[in-house]
DNA sequence: TAGGTCTAGTCCTATAAAGGTTTAATGGTT
DNA sequence: AACCATTAAACCTTTATAGGACTAGACCTA
């Protein structure tokens, strides 16, 4: 049952894959190309299987993986789509802000420059030391009040336009402006957690004393296919901090 | 293709549910009874598909589904067994203490005794109030140096097996105990982390001055099929804390 | 306009079958 | 003992088919 020859939509695979998977990775990487809008949907079954010369039995096996992996999103009768959103929520279960209206919180850009990477910023982005990187200094704010200081670092020139829109659309939510601008999607991200002694410049920033308990965060994001988009050093006050986990 | 009687297998599951429901929900049942053994395959496919009184391919549609779900592992040519394991290692990503060797730290038990379940002990064992549970009070460390107090809670009678073993067989890790003793398999568990002050008599276990930073752990463990079985409360050193979460 | 019915399009369930790959065990050969 | 070929048992790949269930939109009716 080895095939000659295959649909060409397939000639970028690794042939010694069986043919399911060499079609999800071709799906995988169709969605990072973001060819369909989380609200386009992506073509019928028949017609997918019909383009790639498979089956429907093996197309649908693909893409119940695929929904598995929460890529996509299959719903009976209206269609298959790429999956969003979700995540933003997911990310932002800690914090105990969220209190009754689920409402997110603000930010404010304190600082937007290109800097070349320091070393384990470079060593985060999987990008040479010293390359350019845009870095964002925001702090964050619920109801006024500042709770959190980010640092974020973007690799260049991927990131470019960021680097040139307006602060003021910087808003609060900055992985739909990557979606938006870039067409880059954020699919599955790594957190390290510690705790740290506030700096005085970090006190002053976050209205608590020099030396109280903070808990940084450090954050890997990814495209769904495993490259690393950003890296994010987070610092906030310990004493409001609350953070949850499902493990399996 | 609405079968009238189906497999006597599949009499006590929900008949509304399509086939590959009501025979994954069985076997998730019959994997929890303990009815393999971790080193004992389950039978062939063929068998199996035979006893459900269904057909092949959508029984291997159920198994491809459990072994994604990471409740059992197929190998090619061996056969399909209960997985085990992984668990108890991702269990223990936080604490930077694994550095090396990936040793298991030592655990002294300070107390063992039969309670009246606080209210929020109760709640998160999802049992009525002051109703009896078993209440472990135990110290880890790592290479003599304590780290960890943790306060553990079993529901009561389930765990009475756990209540009368002698405290040298309470080694470091519970989990294959429950499964030893009572055929329990711990399947996911909830963390909540929050950051907490030492009391007194924290800081006299965890050798540090009252009032330092703590980071407190809350942990909800359940089985496979989402019954809480252990409720624990820890607190450790916040300096030599570290935790790692995967985000998708 | 509001509320039904119908229908095309889409995904879902279930079965059957032919052939392939991997593993473990057996028994022979060197 | 070490190596090799064979074989049975187990899971894997791929295709094909028949029918069911759900959704959105078109159309009709009151």
């Amino acid at each position: 049952m080895t095939q000659a020859s295959s649909s060409p939509a397939l000639a970028q695979t690794d042939q010694r894959l069986p043919l399911h998977a060499r079609v999800k990775d071709d799906l995988i990487r169709r969605v990072r190309a973001n060819e369909w809008g989380s609200t386009t949907p992506l073509p019928p079954e028949s017609a997918l299987a019909e383009a790639y010369a498979i089956s429907v039995g093996t197309l649908r096996r693909v893409l119940a993986e695929l929904a598995a992996d929460g890529i996509l999103e299959r719903h009976q009768g209206r269609g298959t789509y790429v999956r969003r959103a979700t995540f933003q929520h997911s990310l932002f279960r800690f914090f105990r802000m969220q209190g009754g209206t689920g409402q997110t919180p603000g930010s404010r850009i304190l600082e937007r420059n290109t800097q070349n990477a320091p070393a384990h910023v470079a060593a985060a982005l999987n990008v040479k030391e010293h390359s350019a990187v845009l870095h964002l200094h925001r702090l964050r704010l619920w109801q006024d009040t500042p709770f959190l200081i980010e640092n974020i670092w973007l690799p260049l020139p991927q990131f470019q336009p960021i680097a040139e829109i307006s602060l003021d659309e910087l808003g609060s939510l900055l992985y739909p402006e990557y979606e938006k601008r870039i067409g880059l999607i954020i699919g599955s991200a790594t957190e390290e957690l510690s705790v740290t002694q506030a700096t005085d410049g970090q006190a002053v920033l976050l209205n608590c004393i020099s030396g109280d308990p903070l808990v940084k965060i450090n954050r890997t994001a990814r495209t769904h296919t495993g490259d690393v988009a950003e890296y994010r050093e987070s610092h906030g006050l310990a004493s409001s901090f609350r953070y949850q986990v499902e493990i399996n």
